[in-house]
RNA sequence: UGGGGUGUCGUCAAGUGGUAAGACACGGGCCUUUGGAGCCCGCAUUCGGAGGUUCGAAUCCUCCCACCCCAGCCA
């Protein structure tokens, strides 16, 4: 069912067949993946999952899965085990190799140690603002701080009464000694160690001091013997330092840092931080709300974890910073679930049609086609009787040009039913509303073909009223109005753009009965309206409730859209 | 005004001196018991701009322009 084609080629890829032919690391390829737990995971992390253990998996290789857990006072256990469970339902497997930066907490305390006993480094004790004051500005030097020439002993003392707790929190710090001149402000005596009293979420309350990003990002990499260490543009000019440490110290390797641009998809945001600004504020439910582009919020909305990492293949790798239009992750879980989705009848906006000439107490069982994509899939019986429900949009009274369905007087076909044929229509004499139509059927069409071989322009789906399901369908449209809903000049809030029809919950849906004991994830076709599938977080034997995960393609909606266009240019 | 990056179709993206892949989107057609799916056709004489090197340049050189990132004891 996957699509084997040779994968297109991207730099990345270029750049590790280029060391396998040189026998760089000696034909290994071994990537990570290394989420910070500060946050669910989302469809940008994903781009960076499937890069990292597809590279790995292409070249007979290895990806680890390591939390990046420096920082006790953003991350908790909840972001690492939701980030565990996406990792593995997007479809890869880290084995025994499940890390933790903090494992390696009292290997950095070493480390440390040993950058010191090298004179690379150095305990200070400028305050954070008076660190920033001599860090110099994008175009001035930064100056020496006055505890840059601490010997060796005084800062091996210090460093190691920082560890015992003897010193207030964030009232010193250690620094890597390396140029307050550089015009990288990284390189500017960056600090690698600093003092901070927060519960850690795996190592309790043993350490009161903490490693940086830049200091433990390396040297867990070559801990963990990775070759090619993937990350995204703005590491950029964290690279000097990455390669700095590593160069000053007695490691195991010197892995490759190598970046990529971050994926950017239209209508929607891609920060942690702005999606937990969302979440906060209640303008979602929740971090799997189904708007939401977070793996969790995905899978419940419906997504196949095949058509993300299609979608992934498909967006490529390169340095140039993009956004994709959210159609094509759009285009890519239509073809999925194309092959895949059960075709069933639902109807949204009940309709009620009378058979007039049908029996009144006969119901018949019509045969449907489960999937005409995967006619393994089988089929199944749909009752069908004399009272029935098609979709409001399926009638128009006065119907516009290039309308196929049905109107008054107008033969249309009822799928695997019967040809149908509107002799009345029941309207409410106070809003003139459409309330009940009149029918008739011809016999002879059953199966929905006639013996004389009269072709009708529509088929309609429906359903028998006394025997289909109720219903919730939620329909989702964008979270955001605006392609780029951070892109605004005008506007700092991003929030503004927010689309108030995100959601629209339908309460009165009419299901085909079979749909009655459908588990909550499993996915459907609804003919002829799109993909749903049933809520695993509100659906309730007592209520059953749909999300639309993506609508078909609606090239009458297209049309009308054409006309609307042309009646007013 | 310092440093690091990036500029190829509406959106992604191949291309690494030999004469612009592919996908999505879009437009048109065929087909159809889902106006679904599928199929076919069209869609960059041109690669941010200007010069130069060369028989030949998106690819090499020079200059220019635009955009992104960096002054957390965040990652």
């Amino acid at each position: 069912m996957t699509t084997d084609s040779t994968p297109s080629p991207n730099f990345i890829r270029n750049i590790v067949a280029e060391d396998l032919k040189t026998n760089k690391n000696n034909g290994r390829v071994h990537t990570r993946f290394p989420p910070e737990p500060n946050g669910y995971l989302h469809i940008g992390h994903a781009k960076s999952i499937c890069l990292n253990f597809g590279i790995a998996a292409e070249n007979g290789g290895l990806c680890n899965l390591r939390f990046d857990d420096t920082n006790p006072s953003k991350e908790e256990v909840e972001y690492v085990e939701s980030i565990m469970e996406d990792v593995r339902w997007l479809g890869f497997d880290w084995d025994d190799r499940l890390f933790y930066a903090s494992d390696y907490f009292e290997k950095l305390y070493e480390y440390a140690e040993e950058l010191i006993r090298k004179g690379k480094a150095y305990v200070c004790d400028l305050s954070p603002e008076e660190i920033r004051a001599y860090r110099g500005t994008l175009t001035e030097p930064g100056k020496d701080s006055p505890y840059r020439t601490r010997s060796v002993e005084e800062n091996f003392d210090l460093f190691q009464r920082m560890r015992a707790g003897e010193f207030e929190d964030r009232s010193r710090v250690l620094r890597a000694k390396i140029d307050m001149s550089s015009p990288n402000l990284n390189m500017r005596d960056p600090v690698i160690f600093r003092i901070l009293r927060a519960e850690h979420h795996r190592t309790g309350n043993k350490w009161c001091i903490y490693p940086t990003y830049d200091f433990t990002h390396c040297l867990s990499d070559s801990i963990e013997g990775i070759t090619h260490s993937l990350c995204t543009l703005e590491f950029e000019d964290n690279r000097p330092l990455y390669d700095w440490v590593l160069d000053q110290l007695d490691v195991p390797c010197h892995p490759q840092q190598i970046e990529f641009a971050r994926l950017n998809l239209s209508h929607t945001v891609l920060s942690k931080r702005k999606l937990l600004e969302l979440v906060e504020q209640k303008h979602v439910t929740g971090w799997d709300d189904p708007r939401m582009p977070t793996l969790s919020g995905l899978r419940r909305r419906g997504y196949t974890p095949e058509s993300i990492r299609n979608f992934c293949e498909r967006i490529g790798v390169a340095k140039r910073e993009s956004t994709v239009e959210i159609a094509l992750l759009e285009h890519c879980l239509r073809e999925d679930l194309n092959k895949r989705a059960r075709r069933v009848m639902g109807v949204l906006r009940p309709l009620k049609v009378v058979i007039d000439n049908y029996p009144e107490d006969l119901v018949e069982e019509m045969e449907a086609i489960n999937n005409p994509e995967d006619l393994a899939m089988g089929t199944r019986k749909v009752p069908f009787s004399r009272v029935l429900y098609i979709e409001q949009d399926d009638f128009h009274e006065d119907p516009p040009k290039k309308f196929f369905r049905l109107a008054p007087g107008r033969e249309v076909r009822l799928r695997y039913a019967y040809y149908i044929t509107c002799v009345n229509v029941v309207k409410d004499s106070k809003t003139g509303e459409v309330t009940e139509l009149h029918c008739t059927y011809d016999p002879e069409t059953r199966g929905g073909s006639s013996p004389d071989g009269r072709r009708v322009k529509a088929t309609l789906h429906w359903v028998s009223a006394s025997h289909s399901q109720e219903a919730e369908v939620r329909i989702y449209d964008h979270l955001f109005t605006k392609e780029h809903p951070t892109d605004d000049k005008e506007v700092s809030d991003f929030k503004i753009h927010l689309n108030p029809n995100s959601l629209e919950a339908l309460t009165s849906c009419r299901v085909e009965p079979g749909l009655r004991d459908a588990p909550p994830g499993s996915r459907f076709q609804f003919e002829r309206l799109g993909y749903f599938c049933v809520d695993s977080v509100d659906s309730t034997d007592a209520g059953l409730i749909f999300n639309r995960t993506v609508s078909l393609k609606d090239s009458w909606a297209k049309i009308q859209k054409a006309q609307k266009k042309k009646g007013q240019p």
